[in-house]
DNA sequence: ATGACTAAGTGCGATAGCAAACAGCACGGC
DNA sequence: GCCGTGCTGTTTGCTATCGCACTTAGTCAT
């Protein structure tokens, strides 16, 4: 759609009518963000809103003895930093960057005065708002109930959902602190995973072989959340509009998060 | 205040101006809730709000094999049914009734013609809603990181600010269904609690009887929560209304819920 | 090429929580 | 007083995951 290379669509952004856009895309600041960067420490306030384009965020849940766990996972279908606009100004949970790429910034205040139309912006926001809470209760029982096996699936197909390819930059490492488990944990799910031909891994590198497959071992829980998603979001938006990503771009400032 | 014995005031209610009461009082009707009963399947539309007054209702996340998780617990401080009016119709998780007692009852509608006005009304439930939402969110962790003993403290914490006095009608099976632990579990850490004399129980009657003792055995989760919800809905409230209780009663039907 | 570093594989004892069964005990209805 | 039902205590394996230590193997900079 659009012939620049890099950013691609926002699909929040692009389900906006096009006066919302109008407003809003002067704004609207080009951000690159690095993996394993730190947006926003929990309680910090949330100046901006992040619209991922290309990356990934994560929302995490830092407890005191320093381990964690991933409640809700941002791509281009959603946004970050809601609450500089939604009240409350700030959330008790970490976002930190999960994969490189870019995000348009808005400053929260030009949200909050769009929210505060009481148009479509605020019904979509706040139908986004329910889409990612629905994430988090199905992580609760998840974290609960599933094995690592299928948390790593789930972890997986969540991400593959939110990049272009089949392929991503991701250490057993990093994927452990996500899920909250050891990082020997993710190299054994990693390994069955690979002995069974679903993906390929090499460093730091992991390839996507067969998402069917993929999809049969994870738990239920991708299944759940991707169909209130849509309920949620992607049904309404037959009405969607086309966001004039061209003019995004001429508007756009590149600065560093 | 009440010279009425049963139904204590909704804090949520209480917060509203009193012309925003004015308007909604005529339609609440007190229902009374018998624990164990379920207000709302997942995915079920909501046609109703309840704003518990001496009840307590559980958010549970129930995946396929039956097991579920507590995600959130609903007392006199809050509601249930929120997206009856904040958009979604439904939500991907059932509401039980934890404890016994009675709610007013608002049919969604009302409550989102007030919502639609944009006054006092929306800001205090996007605040209550995100309240709920660190619940959850540290409920994920609690589920991945704390033990048994620790989350049956937190649980027992969450119930008492919720009830009048340090007594509470629940048996170890049902706890154990809201941690999405085995039963065996809850009579381990309960047992060990008891022996401390921090609790005292005996076939579904549980009392607490050195709260200090309880908050130093819980996990961090409770006191994050708390934090939290008092920052984002005790504090702002210094400009708190008077909930006209007398007139509430007099307009109330008694339905079943 | 070399060495430093990071990612990933492995082994092993400890433990928390699971699964299933059974025994005892209290309350309430008869 | 008797008995059924529901709640609690306890036992015996069993498994997944943890915690820690150590090894192997790519990658990168010099």
């Amino acid at each position: 759609m659009s012939i620049y290379p890099v950013p691609l669509q926002n699909q929040l952004l692009a389900a906006l009518p096009r006066d919302v856009q109008a407003r809003l895309l002067p704004f609207l600041e080009l951000t690159t963000l690095q993996a394993g960067q730190v947006l926003y420490e929990a309680g910090e306030t949330r100046r901006h809103v992040y619209f991922p384009t290309d990356s990934i965020l994560s929302l995490l849940n830092v407890i005191e003895d320093g381990s964690s766990a991933e409640i809700s996972m941002v791509g281009n279908e959603g946004a970050a930093g809601i609450t500089s606009f939604m009240g409350g100004e700030s959330s008790p949970w970490q976002v930190v960057v999960q994969s490189s790429g870019h995000a348009y910034r808005l400053v929260g205040r030009r949200m909050k005065e769009e929210f505060d139309r009481h148009g479509e912006a605020l019904v979509l926001m706040l139908r986004y708002a329910q889409a990612r809470v629905a994430q988090m209760a199905q992580s609760a029982a998840c974290y609960r109930h599933h094995s690592i096996d299928q948390q790593l699936c789930r972890w997986l197909l969540l991400s593959l959902d939110r990049l272009p390819s089949n392929h991503m930059n991701t250490t057993q490492e990093f994927i452990s602190n996500m899920l909250g488990v050891r990082r020997e944990g993710v190299t054994d799910a990693a390994g069955k995973l690979q002995k069974l031909g679903v993906i390929e891994y090499r460093r730091g590198n992991i390839s996507v072989l067969d998402r069917p497959r993929l999809e049969k071992l994870s738990c239920e829980c991708y299944a759940v959340v991707k169909k209130e998603t849509d309920r949620l979001l992607v049904a309404p938006a037959t009405r969607r509009f086309e966001m004039p990503v061209r003019h995004a771009h001429f508007n756009a400032q590149l600065v560093p998060a």
